[in-house]
RNA sequence: CGGGGCGUGGCUCAGCUUGGUAGAGCACCUGGCUUGGGACCAGGGGGUCGCAGGUUCAAAUCCUGCCGCUCCGACCA
């Protein structure tokens, strides 16, 4: 039935049910979003890929700025003797850090280390200049990159050197700080949900899973298409630890010197990752409106005919001043265009050609499910951002019930083993809180602890372990 | 770090077994024609075959080492 024409380019990505990971690979690349470059692990943000971090960031940054979190920048070099300040931070990094150890040909009389994470330079820094219970709260955030040494790499997923934002607050009090920490998941999960239509999980990370350093750590989990979890986004309540080992103190209202309460809280480009993970299909990248660079691509038909190209204009014109819109005159054949732009997953279509100028109307096609409108020309400012919101609402309503599809609960670490290799996905099971049961279960199952939920229900009384009476859910599952 | 696969114009790959002056398709450039799901015709440009050694009269091809990419595993904010 269909012409072969064609074809082979479109095969050109890989289907997901096919090898999902050779998918991803072939996404990221078809759809431009980056490039290896000659250094090992380490990626190109090509401008597409870029633009689509910047709407990230935009709306994040609107949401710090809004909570009251003013930007700073530190820089990338850590003396190797302040890394060292906390013991857990040190070893928890320590192994994959990259290391500085010459000046032009002179070795430095001490190694620096390239920020895995700027914990330690803020720390020395709110020392500095904190004296005055008045001084409180500081609540503050840098975008930059770090560089972590991984031993193997994937774009977005995990790079030697990534972007992210990383915000860093010092409280006097406890209850002060703890309420920033979950503050912050929840703009995470709402940059989640609202901006990236990806449904999150919120939660605690169990002990073994926390950040080196943290008294707590939240989290915010999605689920891949494939079952895989990947964690969106990471808040840490430190209590005064750092501030002990960093010597941050202020004076309180009564003249005593008291230690600050600290959290910091990050998301990395990592999330684009799970943005192609989660709604992406064979034929690419899916996008959500609302981060897509392109929200809009005007698809002219017939160029050559009279009219055509000067009426595509006009719409352009009218649609930009409302959408990111674009429109690809070049000279492909329009099917070229249509697989090219459904490649790079930008949500909603607009084709015009001769037959509709005639009747004054266009065709609007979206990503998402390919279904074709036929509009008036005079209704496009009002359909085509009702489109984008349907859009956004049908993709995270579509992502929420894979979600809640690939979601069980099990009694047993054999159940839970049984049902990650029969289908990947989020299982719910009872722990005691024991890590010698968490090991178990990594043993048995393959599996990690993604969360212990805000959320808890009771699946069964007892440890899925060893059998103890327990009342503690968590969510399981395999991670990227 | 362990195991598998791969490395030849921008991309996908053939050529390697059996050594003998570098190939195809796509992309790109020029012109024509076409335009509602990846067109067609003609002409054109572009590669020290991942790197370094070795064997040989001669290496993309055989040998050794290294580097990189990729997948699986281990590790890991």
């Amino acid at each position: 039935m269909e012409k072969d024409k064609g074809k082979k380019l479109v095969e050109a990505i890989t289907s997901m049910d096919v090898d999902f990971a050779q998918w991803y690979t072939d996404v990221v690349k078809k759809a431009e979003l980056c490039d290896y470059s000659s250094v090992r692990g380490c990626m190109i943000l090509r401008p597409y890929g870029y633009a689509i971090w910047e709407n990230i960031q935009r709306y994040m940054d609107d949401e710090f700025k809004a909570t009251g979190h003013e930007n700073v920048y530190m820089p990338m070099f850590i003396p190797e003797s302040l890394l060292q300040k906390e013991k857990d931070h040190v070893a928890g990094f320590a192994p994959e850090v990259a290391w500085v150890t010459h000046g032009g040909s002179e070795p430095l009389t001490e190694r620096l280390c390239v920020r895995p994470t700027s914990e330690t330079l803020f720390c020395e820094h709110f020392a500095k200049i904190v004296q005055s219970y008045k001084d409180l709260p500081k609540l503050y955030n840098q975008w930059c990159s770090v560089v972590r040494w991984e031993k193997t790499t994937r774009p977005f997923l995990r790079s030697l050197e990534f972007l992210w934002q990383e915000g860093h607050t010092i409280h006097a009090t406890a209850e002060e700080a703890q309420a920033e920490t979950i503050q912050m998941l929840d703009i995470y999960a709402k940059t989640c949900e609202e901006f990236l239509a990806i449904p999150v999980l919120k939660g605690k990370k169990t002990d073994k899973e926390k950040f080196a350093g943290a008294e707590s750590t939240y989290t915010v989990e999605s689920l891949m298409h494939d079952g895989k979890s990947l964690q969106c986004g990471t808040s840490h309540y430190f209590g005064d630890g750092f501030a002990q080992a960093f010597g941050i103190q202020y004076t309180d209202k009564e003249g005593k010197l008291q230690y600050v309460h600290e959290t910091s809280w990050g998301v990395s480009t990592r999330i684009i990752g799970a943005l192609i993970m989660v709604h992406g299909d064979d034929s690419g990248l899916v996008l959500p409106p609302k981060v897509a660079p392109i929200q809009l691509m005007i698809v002219p038909i017939a160029t050559h005919k009279e009219g055509v190209i000067e009426k595509a204009t006009e719409l352009k014109n009218r649609m930009a001043k409302i959408v990111r819109t674009r429109m690809d005159i070049s000279d492909k054949q329009p099917g070229w265009k249509f697989s090219e732009y459904e490649m790079k997953g930008v949500p909603l279509r607009l084709e015009v050609g001769p037959k509709d100028i005639e009747k004054n109307q266009v065709v609007l096609v979206r990503r998402d499910t390919r279904e074709k409108t036929i509009v008036s020309m005079d209704d496009i400012e009002t359909r085509v951002p009702q489109l984008l919101d349907e859009i956004h609402a049908a993709l995270l309503a579509k992502a929420r019930a894979a979600q809640e599809a690939k979601t069980c609960a099990a009694t047993s670490v054999e159940e839970l083993k049984e049902i990650l290799d029969r289908q990947p996905g989020f299982v719910k099971a009872m722990w005691c809180g024991d890590q010698a049961c968490e090991d178990k279960v990594k043993e048995v199952a393959t599996a990690t602890s993604r969360c212990i939920p805000f959320a808890q229900e009771k699946v069964a009384d007892t440890c899925l372990c060893c059998g103890k009476p327990t009342n503690t859910l968590v969510v399981w599952g395999r991670a990227y």
